[in-house]
DNA sequence: TGTTTCGTCGTTTTT
DNA sequence: CGACGAAACA
């Protein structure tokens, strides 16, 4: 029996869709390159399975974040729709075990919570919080004024995170990563200690705990089992960008590899930073016995032969040789450009002539996208955006739930949620004028001793300087706090919060509006608790220009952060800064493997281009800090990442056309003239 | 004593 | 522009 949809897929792909389909399999590795189709290879193999009869709902399919776990359900039910008609969407929603680790991760310990001494209503705290936190400890246990300088809370939790993700010793990261704070070993194990047990006390659970959590709990053998045996099959995406705590959890739950199935790019790890780590998909199959049977897909069905040659040309310059290089039949006349311009305002002023003409010959604004190394890069482009009246979305970088007043509004959600939550309440309560730091410690120290802290709150001495506002405080507390209808909830926090967003903020006007979008997004969760847990895992990672996102079918220019492109493409793809300083990103030049990850950086980012690929170098920068007329300015070279044995694969053009050769199209004249002969002539 | 305000400093990538 | 530290202020 032959389904018509594998007849589309090639013979590596068709081979990792019907790889043991009806036994129990695997484990299998699937080593997919850039564009080699290999979502729509697992989304086929997910279908398959279930087209062959597998149960969806003993499907566990984890990917890198919340926007591939629903694109992978959306091809999967795609696929399915073909053969089983109208039913397949009922089956797609039963593909319930679909997201990331940490998503997935928290959904499993709500329903362990009780057997491993956790309360099933913790929250989550982002790595805001987590850093916060990290700062009360850090205060608490007096490493603020030491006389030389402690590390800052985020350092301190980078720290943390790098130990607990690389599960290696405290010692070993600190030499390896951190070597200026190696200094601060004993200090850094009590602080992280006294992290840990304050988030105990006040039911919290941070990022890695998610899967740190996980992990201890599948190492208990019964635990492992049950979790284990609800699942035929375990599929990952991105397997190179995971790291040690993931594939520990992998094997706690299939220690055979039965029924595994990993899928990814060692080319594109580019996540090593948050203690992913290559060696995890190059030893995976030697982590079985017998070992892990290996697919390979190497032809590349997005980009054209030229953009294919310039890329594969970075990428073989690594130090490392990986282990295929990507092939193509798409042929083009066509090669990259790499484009010269004079600094940062010519080089947004390039992409917008090149974006429209491009919509003018039929590709929407959707179809391309801007992509640099950080955030901040793109922002005279959206400057020059904004000036020409070009909707955008960005992607990456600053979001909408960093904003001030999001998170002052969470925080009361969370406070209600949560009264032992103090990053939350101390937060919330220095909203208050008169109220802070030491009135908000004394209040929820007061508050953390009683058995029911809300109602508590209302007897416990109204902090000296805080006036009328505090009784307002305490019944939008209690109000929300019993549990009321939900979404009328958040109406209510939001009604309490705007008389002091007026007095702190000078914008407040646009201050609201965000907070009733938040409001609108609220209303589309069942409950308080999954949508503060939704969030927290899978905030919305766009933000535009326009107030709120623009409407679906509106047309838009899509700008990301190279991160957050992986596993996109576009027709027309446009890079950004592409000179040494910001790729490399100068922070990321230290040792050489982080060099090495920014040139895999880089191949990521060509190798999102289907037909035409746009590398802009401007010449000059213009230094931050100095007024709008000031002209102080650094001179930046081509990323070294294309040395000059590479221009080959390049079409090297300068923009603006100069315009001597802009407006003359005729040849230059043949004749020869020793002008220098008849200037010495004159005076003879 | 605790809060607010003012000035200075630096500024990746993300679940 | 935002986070952090120090000085001014209630």
């Amino acid at each position: 029996m032959s389904a018509a949809y594998l007849e589309k897929l090639n013979a590596e792909q068709r081979m990792a869709v019907e790889y043991g389909v009806g036994q129990a399999a695997g484990p299998l590795l699937v080593i997919a390159g850039a564009g080699s189709g290999k979502t729509n290879t697992l989304a086929h193999r997910v279908a398959h399975l279930i087209v062959n009869g597998a149960d969806p709902r003993r499907i566990l399919l984890m990917t890198f974040s919340r926007r591939a776990a629903a694109e992978m359900s959306r091809r999967v039910e795609r696929i399915c729709g073909q053969v089983l008609g109208a039913k397949s969407g009922i089956i797609v929603d039963a593909l319930e075990w679909a997201g990331t680790f940490h998503g997935i991760g928290a959904r499993l310990l709500r329903e362990y919570a009780d057997q491993i001494g956790l309360s099933p209503d913790f929250t989550i705290h982002d790595r805001e919080d987590s850093a916060d936190l990290m700062n009360i400890v850090r205060h608490e246990l007096g490493f603020s004024k030491k006389e030389s300088r402690f590390p800052t809370k985020g350092t301190c939790l980078a720290i943390y995170s790098r130990t607990v993700n690389s599960e290696r010793p405290l010692d070993e990261v600190l030499k390896a990563f951190f070597p200026w704070c190696a200094a601060w070993d004993a200090q850094l194990r009590q602080l992280f200690a006294a992290y840990v047990e304050a988030k105990q006390i006040q039911n919290i659970l941070d990022y890695d705990d998610l899967l740190l959590y996980w992990a201890q709990t599948a190492s208990v053998s019964a635990f492992a089992d049950d979790m284990g045996g609800r699942f035929d099959h375990v599929l990952v995406d991105e397997y190179q960008d995971t790291n040690r705590l993931q594939s520990s959890i992998l094997l706690a739950l299939k220690p055979s590899g039965l029924g595994l199935t990993v899928v990814g790019d060692d080319a594109q790890s580019i996540y090593s930073f948050r203690a992913a780590t290559v060696r995890n998909i190059l030893d995976f199959p030697k982590a079985f016995s017998p070992s892990a049977d290996i697919i390979t897909l190497d032809r590349n069905y997005r980009s054209t032969q030229t953009i294919l040659a310039a890329a594969n040309g970075v990428i073989d310059l690594a130090s490392e040789r990986f282990t295929k290089n990507l092939w193509t039949e798409r042929q083009s006349a066509e090669r990259p450009q790499l484009v010269s311009v004079r600094d940062e305002a010519d080089q947004a002023r390039y992409i917008v002539e090149r974006v429209l003409e491009n919509r003018e010959t039929g590709t929407l604004l959707k179809q391309q996208a801007v992509l640099f190394r950080t955030s901040h890069h793109s922002g005279p482009l959206e400057v020059e955006l904004t000036r020409r009246n070009i909707p955008f979305v960005k992607f990456g970088g600053l979001k909408f739930l960093d904003s001030a007043h999001v998170k002052d509004m969470l925080a009361a959600l969370r406070f209600a949620q949560n009264p032992r939550d103090r990053v939350a309440g101390f937060r919330l309560m220095q909203l208050l004028p008169g109220v802070g730091p030491s009135s908000a410690q004394r209040v929820l120290d007061r508050m953390a001793e009683e058995a029911d802290p809300i109602a508590a709150l209302a007897d416990i001495p109204v902090p000296p300087r805080a006036g009328e506002d505090w009784t307002g405080f305490v019944q939008m507390l209690q109000q929300i706090g019993a549990g009321k209808a939900w979404p009328a909830e958040i109406e209510q926090a939001r009604l309490w919060y705007e008389p002091h967003l007026e007095r702190i903020h000078e914008d407040a006007s646009m201050r609201q509006a965000d907070l009733l979008q938040l409001q609108q997004i609220a209303a589309g969760y069942p409950s308080r608790e999954r949508f503060l847990t939704e969030l927290t895992l899978d905030p919305p990672d766009a933000t535009s220009d326009q107030s709120g996102v623009p409407l679906l079918d509106e047309d838009y220019l899509i700008l990301s952060t190279i991160h957050s492109a992986k596993g996109q493409e576009w027709k027309s793809v446009y890079m950004l800064n592409v000179v040494d300083g910001c790729m490399p990103s100068d922070l990321g030049a230290g040792s050489t493997a982080e060099l090495e990850e920014e040139r895999r950086l880089l191949y990521v980012a060509m190798t999102r281009a289907k037909d035409n690929l746009h590398l802009v170098v401007p010449q000059r920068f213009f230094t931050h800090g100095q007024n709008a007329q000031g002209d102080r300015h650094v001179y930046a070279s081509r990323t070294r990442f294309i040395p000059a044995t590479l221009l080959q694969y390049f079409e090297c053009i300068a923009w603006p056309l100069a315009r001597s050769c802009a407006a003359g199209q005729s040849e230059p004249p043949t004749t020869r003239v020793d002008i220098g002969a008849r200037m010495r002539g004159m005076w003879q």
